[in-house]
DNA sequence: CCGCGTCTGTTGAAATATCAACATGGCTGA
DNA sequence: TCAGCCATGTTGATATTTCAACAGACGCGG
C-alpha cells in the first residue's frame, strides 16, 4: 500500500510546450513567466508562454501564487512524487524495470568505477531487499 | 573525450505520439507497425501509426530493417546512448544535478533501505570519483 | 493628476501534429 | 493463374498546439 490510488490519470502526454515549460518549473522549483519564456528555447511571446500556462493550469498540473504584482508559478505535485513517477517511466522504459541497472549507469555515468565487489554487495543489497518487501 | 561532437542537434522535442513511438521502441527494442499499434494509448489507425514512424525517419531518430514483408523499425541511437540522454536529463531537471541524489531515490524506490552506513560508504565512493574524474 | 510601463485576461489566427482514406505492389494458396 | 490478403506509399482533411495581438487593471514617478 505505498501507490496512491491516483485520483488523477496524469498520462504522459505533454505537448512540446508543455513539457519544456513543465521540465523548467521542476528545475527551478518555481518561476515566473518572464523566467520561463527565457529558458525557453526559441523562445515565443510573452502571450505565447502564457498560453501554455494558462492550459497546464486547466490540466491541474500547475498552481501559482502571486508575488506583488506578478504570478509565480509551480508544478501541482509535489518534487518528491514527481521524481519517483519519473524515474518508474526511465526504469520500465530504458532499463528493462531493472533499477539495478539504473543506479549502475547513473553510476558510470559519473565515472564512478566501483571495484566489483562492492557492485556486487550492492546488487546484493538490492536483491535481498527485493525479495524482503515483495 | 567521451562525448561525441554532435553531429546531430536531437533536441528534446518530441511530439506526443513521436515519445509515445521512441519510448515503445526503447521499450522493446524493435516493433513492428501492428506492434506498436497495439500498444500506444488510444490507439489511432494503422495509417496514422505509419504516418508518425515517417515523421521519425524523416528527423533520422528510427531506422528499419525488412522482415519478410514488413518493416521491422528500431531507435536510430543505441540504446546506451538514449539511456545516457535520459539520464543527464532527468538528474538536471529533477535531482538538482545531482546523480547521487538520483541514485538514492532509486534505491528508496526499490524498497531497498541500505543502512546508513552504507549509503555513506556509497556517496564516499562517489565523491571520491568525482574529485578524481573531473 | 496622469502618462507610462508591467502585468494579467481573452480572443482568434497560423503552424504543426494527428489521423484516415485511398492507391499500389507483392506474395500466397486454392 | 489470379483473387485475396497484407504490407507500404501518398495525399489531404481534421484536431490540436502554438502563437501574437489587443484590452483592461494596477502601481509608480514626474
Amino acid at each position: 500500500m505505498t501507490k496512491t490510488p491516483s485520483p488523477d490519470t496524469p498520462d504522459v502526454s505533454f505537448s512540446r510546450r508543455e513539457r519544456q515549460v513543465m521540465d523548467i518549473l521542476h528545475r527551478r522549483g518555481e518561476a515566473t513567466v518572464a523566467e520561463i519564456m527565457t529558458e525557453l528555447p526559441d523562445p515565443p511571446t510573452y502571450s505565447a508562454v502564457r498560453s501554455v500556462l494558462r492550459i497546464l493550469g486547466e490540466k491541474d498540473l500547475i498552481r501559482y501564487k502571486e508575488d506583488g504584482p506578478r504570478y509565480v508559478y509551480f508544478p501541482a505535485k509535489d518534487t518528491e512524487a514527481a521524481r519517483d513517477d519519473v524515474l518508474a517511466h526511465v526504469v520500465r522504459t530504458y532499463f528493462a524495470g531493472s533499477p539495478e541497472q539504473a543506479v549502475t549507469a547513473l553510476l558510470r555515468m559519473t565515472d564512478v568505477d566501483m571495484k566489483d565487489d562492492e557492485i556486487e554487495r550492492l546488487r546484493d543489497t538490492i536483491r535481498q531487499a527485493r525479495q524482503r518487501g515483495r
